[in-house]
DNA sequence: AGCGTTTCTGCAATCGTTTGCAGTCTATCG
DNA sequence: CGATAGACTGCAAACGATTGCAGAAACGCT
């Protein structure tokens, strides 16, 4: 059907071996046959067979980003990125889904070394460590944004302890002493480092941890809204709530919208990661971002170092930190008297502070 | 490195012509052979290599999804169906990122034949029609969502005329009779097809077309504001304003909350396509449903159709079409008086009138 | 027993490349 | 002018599977 290295090879007269070391500029052969079959191969329109070449080689010029689900806006920006690196290199990104999902994670992986990938970039579930392990002897791994404990693979993790100490120490000095906290699983690295640095800002500004303030669950819209009741429902409710479960932030919203709480005015609302739209809602949304882009650039970076050193490209390190940083819009205000007066000026002194605080970070 | 049928058959002292046989099920095998070979190959932990087989079979096992980003909801549900079902099919999923841009596109679109993909849903730029017409003689393809005129390749739409007459209709039903559209670029089939739609509805309710009320643009936000600034600078501003082009509906947020303007007591906003937070925006947001589930589940079955048919599958329909659906929410709003009054009275309205639509659907 | 079927198995070619090895040619030097 | 190194080139064997063809085994039948 196409244009094979053979007939390549034929119409320049030459050996099908010739043709390739001139094509793949493999050194041993003269500057005048190299230039006359490129010439030759341009004109033909040949295109070698990646196929072909990967039986060979046992390469397939294909590279795996195996994340959670695109709903999550750091996954897209970080799909984005990773594509973009690959292909100015030469290489297809192949985009799996896992869902989160163990029993998928696996079946994922080992039909994509099937494929013979030549590297993977994985978010993983932290429940296939053996298999990842295992597959590491194979391909280049690297670990995005978790890690799987049961692993000693080079690992991108966001600074997550640092990043809830930053929103959690922004809400304190706001003057918040009651700050409810919706996090994670507690099963995966950024649900337990997301609770640790929320406990050490509490820890350092001498605010005793309340349990009651804090919750942790699934990464779903439903968690944040069961979360979220059960914290406007205490007895003594928080007047802020950080909530640093990225795929919770839209259930928090719905139970504040359904109760008719105002924020900030009545409630302060800090969320972990950025969405696109964040900065148009009213009011715009604070967060900690956690660096989704250089995340996803560093991995890349550090999967094309393993991918070049061929097995022996153990640097030492283990686990790189993205750092997270605050990006203050309006949805943190703040927090004076035990209860703020409920009138008709709130409205207007929003506006005043929304207005003072939308300049760029 | 791996199991090797070789080793396989080695095991099993036969050659390897019958461990293949046996192994793939095709047919001459002895019934005792071959489930002493099955049990073997399990046993040794034999995967078949799809690179072997597909420099044999010219098959890969991998169809390939072409979308122009990520961050655009639909897309996203797309993709996440296109992926489910291939992958219940025994095929991986390869998800590109053409960026909207014929460059990329067609660059993509090469190395995607060369990996000899089985089969290929595109959203196509509409400017690579030769090029996708001259591949289709060599891989399965099904254009979806937008047409490339150039071609005569079998395309899966939503059916923006209805989508946009509907959703056009359900404004003037509101009694809006200035009712601004902005629309997607007139060069692609979305956005031509969405303005007849309006134009229609508008024809049918004897309301005389103004051009000033038409804007079409590119697929981004900041089109979106710019178009809603000029909308709302008009001598006479419309009280409804129906986003047609996904991407622009931020933008017109943007705007509409500089300017302090109540959606939707100060002006409707119905949007095309649904997001995730539409639901939760306050006031949530009132849409017309492409059916983007619909699209890629027909998208798919076409295309294995195709993938079955071998070359064949001309069943004479080029082109299918998955109907839209008005989703309502609080984002639009009965239009009465000319204006109407502007008081702190508006906001309790509001409230009940939200409070009434926001049940399901 | 001999023969023709039928059923199964193995040989070997093939897919399109890459690559070790050996052979050919040119040029350079003694 | 002949030897020899050096630079190219071609042959052929891989890579791991599939598959047409032919041979072998098993079986039934007369």
């Amino acid at each position: 059907m196409s244009v094979t290295l053979k007939d390549v090879a034929q119409a320049a007269r030459v050996s099908v071996s010739t043709a390739s070391r001139a094509l793949t500029g493999t050194g041993l052969t003269s500057e005048r046959t190299q230039q006359r079959l490129v010439r030759i191969a341009r004109e033909l329109g040949y295109r070698p067979n990646p196929i072909a070449r990967g039986l060979k080689t046992g390469q397939s010029r294909l590279v795996a980003l195996l994340v959670h689900n695109l709903t999550n806006a750091s996954f897209q920006v970080m799909a984005e990125v990773v594509q973009a690196r690959l292909k100015a290199l030469g290489y297809q990104m192949l985009l799996c889904i896992g869902g989160d999902d163990p029993q998928q994670e696996s079946d994922t992986l080992t039909t994509l070394v099937d494929h013979r990938i030549d590297g993977l970039i994985v978010v993983p579930t932290g429940k296939n460590g053996p298999q990842l392990k295992a597959l590491s002897k194979d391909v280049p791994i690297v670990c995005l944004v978790r890690r799987d404990d049961a692993t000693d693979l080079e690992t991108v993790l966001a600074d997550d302890p640092q990043g809830a100490y930053l929103g959690t120490r922004h809400l304190i000095e706001l003057g918040h002493k009651r700050i409810g906290l919706i996090v994670g699983r507690q099963d995966t690295t950024s649900g337990r480092e997301r609770l640790s640095g929320y406990v050490r800002a509490l820890r350092e500004a001498g605010i005793a941890r309340d349990d009651t303030l804090i919750h942790a669950g699934h990464f779903e819209p439903e968690t944040g809204a069961t979360c979220a009741r059960k914290l406007l429902d205490l007895p003594r409710p928080p007047s802020a709530i950080f909530v640093a479960n990225h795929e919770a932030t839209l259930g928090v919203l719905r139970v504040t919208a359904e109760r008719n709480i105002v924020i900030p005015d009545d409630l302060s609302l800090l969320c972990y990661e950025d969405m696109p739209w964040f900065e148009w809602h009213r009011p715009a949304i604070s967060i900690v971002d956690n660096g989704a882009r250089d995340l996803a650039n560093l991995a890349v970076d550090r999967l094309l170092h393993r991918m070049d050193a061929k097995g022996n490209g153990n640097d030492g390190v283990r686990e790189y930190r993205v750092g997270a940083k605050l990006i203050q819009r309006d949805s943190c205000r703040q927090f004076d008297a035990p209860a703020p007066a409920r009138s008709g000026k709130s409205k207007s002194s929003l506006s005043k502070s929304s207005a003072a605080k939308s300049a760029k970070v």
